[in-house]
DNA sequence: TCTTTTTCTGACCGATCGTGCAGAAATACC
DNA sequence: GGTATTTCTGCACGATCGGTCAGAAAAAGA
C-alpha cells in the first residue's frame, strides 16, 4: 500500500536522517522509538475522536498513552503534525479496502466485499472513522490539501471502474458518484454514530450476530438498486 | 410540533416568569429578546458546527452575532445550556419531517418524501446536522437524556410503522431499523460531509438540478431495496 | 417625574491550552 | 573508560477560555 506522503509534509525530525543513515547499526533505539510512536498514535486517534481536535489537549492524550506530555511533542513536533498523522492513516486504510473495486471483479461481489470490509473497519477501527468526520464536518482546515491530491483523483479512478461495468451491462445504470458516497455513508455511520445505535439498542453494543445482520441488511439494500433485474426474485 | 422540552430542563430564566405575567403589556421588550436570542442562536448553530463544542468559544460566536461576549451569557446563563438549545432545535426540525412515516399513507411515497425532506434540510440546515454528528461522535456527553427519553421511543414508533406496512404487504421484509439507520446515513452525509463532496464537485456547490439528482439517486437507491418487485421493471 | 425592572457591557479571575527550552537521563559509538 | 547522540522531562511563557460581577444604559411602570 502507498504510504500517504502528503500527511508528512511538515514532519522533518532532527534524528530521520542520522537513523537513515545508520539504520542497521541503531536497532534497539529504533524499535522503542516505533513501539512509543505506535502508542501515542493509537491514544491520539482515539482522543481527538472523542474530544474534535480542538478539545483535544496534548496533556490528555499523553495520559492516555501513559507518558508526559513533553514526551508526545518531543515525538511529534506540534499537535497538528500529531492528527495529520492520525488522519493520513485511517485514509490508507479505507484506500486498501476499496482494492477489491477493479474492472476485472464480479461488481455485486466486489461492492459487497468493499462494504463488508469497510463495515468490520467500521467496528474495529471507529475513532479514526470519527476523527475524519470531524475533519470533514468543520471543512478540513488541516487536511484540505489532501482532499484535493489524493481524494479527488483517487474517487475518480473508482467512479470510472463502476461506469465501466456499466458500460459492459454487468450492472444497472446508476450514478456511480452517488452509489460511491451512500457506500460511504452507511458504512461510516455505523462506525461515527455507534453511540446512537447503541443507545437505541438499549445501551449495549452490538452483538457479533448483529454485527452480521448489520452487514447482510445494508448489501441487501444498497445492491439491490445495484444488481440487474432478477425476474426471479420472490 | 411538540417543543423540545427535555432540552429546557437547566433554563430558568429570572425573568421568565414576569415577562409570562404581563405577557401583553411588554410588547417591544419581547419582540426584542427573541429577535436577539434567534440571532444568537443562528450564530451558535454555525459556530458550534464548524469548531465543535469545545472549539466553539462563546466570544466567537459573540462575534458572528455581532454582540459581545457578556450579551451572549445574560441570554444563555452557560455554553451548554446555548448548545442544548441548538442541540434540540435540529432535532425538532428533524423529527417533523417524519411526519409521513404514518401507517395510512403509501410506503414509498411516504419514505421519499421522508428522503426529500431530509435531504432539502441537509441543504438548508446543514450546520444543525452537523452540530448533531458531533454530538453524537463524542459520545452525546450532554444530551445523552434526550437520546435515551426523546430519541428511543421515537424511534419505536416509526419501527412499528414500517413494520405495519410489511405486515400489510405493502414492501419487501427489509429491516425496518437498517433502512432507518441507511435513510439517515445517506441524508445526513450531504450535510455533514457537504465539504468533502464540495471538494470533489471541483470545489464549486452543488447546483439546483445536481441536488435534483440526488434526491432522485438517494430515492432510486433506497427504495429500489424497499419496493415489492416489479417484474415490469426495466 | 421618580422608581423599578430589564438590558447591556467592560473589566477581571482562575484554569487550561500549545509550545519553547534547558538540562537530566539513557543509549550509542569509539 | 570517554564522548556524542538520542531520549526524556519539568518548568515557564503568553494566549485564550468560560464565567462572574458591578454598574451603566435603556425601558417600563407609577
Amino acid at each position: 500500500m502507498k504510504p500517504c506522503a502528503g500527511f508528512a509534509r511538515k514532519r522533518a525530525w532532527k534524528a530521520s536522517v542520522k537513523s537513515d543513515v545508520n539504520k542497521t547499526t541503531r536497532g534497539i533505539q529504533s524499535r522503542n522509538r516505533e513501539e512509543v510512536t505506535a502508542r501515542i498514535l493509537a491514544a491520539a486517534e482515539k482522543v481527538f475522536a472523542e474530544f474534535g481536535y480542538a478539545g483535544a489537549s496534548i496533556s490528555r492524550i499523553a495520559a492516555v498513552a501513559g507518558l508526559p506530555k513533553s514526551n508526545v511533542v518531543y515525538y511529534f513536533e506540534t499537535k497538528e503534525a500529531l492528527y495529520r498523522r492520525v488522519v493520513g492513516e485511517i485514509f490508507d486504510i479505507w484506500r486498501a479496502a476499496a482494492d477489491s473495486i477493479a474492472t476485472d471483479n464480479d461488481p455485486i461481489h466486489a461492492l459487497g466485499d468493499y462494504i463488508d470490509t469497510k463495515l468490520d473497519l467500521a467496528r474495529t477501527r471507529p475513532y479514526g472513522s470519527k476523527v475524519w468526520a470531524n475533519e470533514i464536518i468543520q471543512r478540513a482546515p488541516i487536511v484540505q490539501d489532501y482532499l484535493e491530491e489524493e481524494l479527488r483523483s483517487w474517487t475518480e479512478n473508482r467512479i470510472a471502474v463502476i461506469d465501466a461495468w456499466i458500460e459492459n451491462g454487468q450492472i444497472r445504470p446508476i450514478s456511480p458518484r452517488h452509489l460511491l458516497y451512500a457506500i460511504w455513508a452507511m458504512t461510516q455511520h455505523y462506525a461515527d454514530f455507534t453511540h446512537q445505535i447503541t443507545t437505541l439498542n438499549d445501551g449495549v453494543e452490538l452483538t457479533d450476530a448483529q454485527w452480521n445482520e448489520t452487514k447482510a441488511a445494508v448489501k441487501d439494500l444498497l445492491l439491490c438498486g445495484v444488481a440487474l433485474p432478477d425476474l426471479n426474485r420472490a
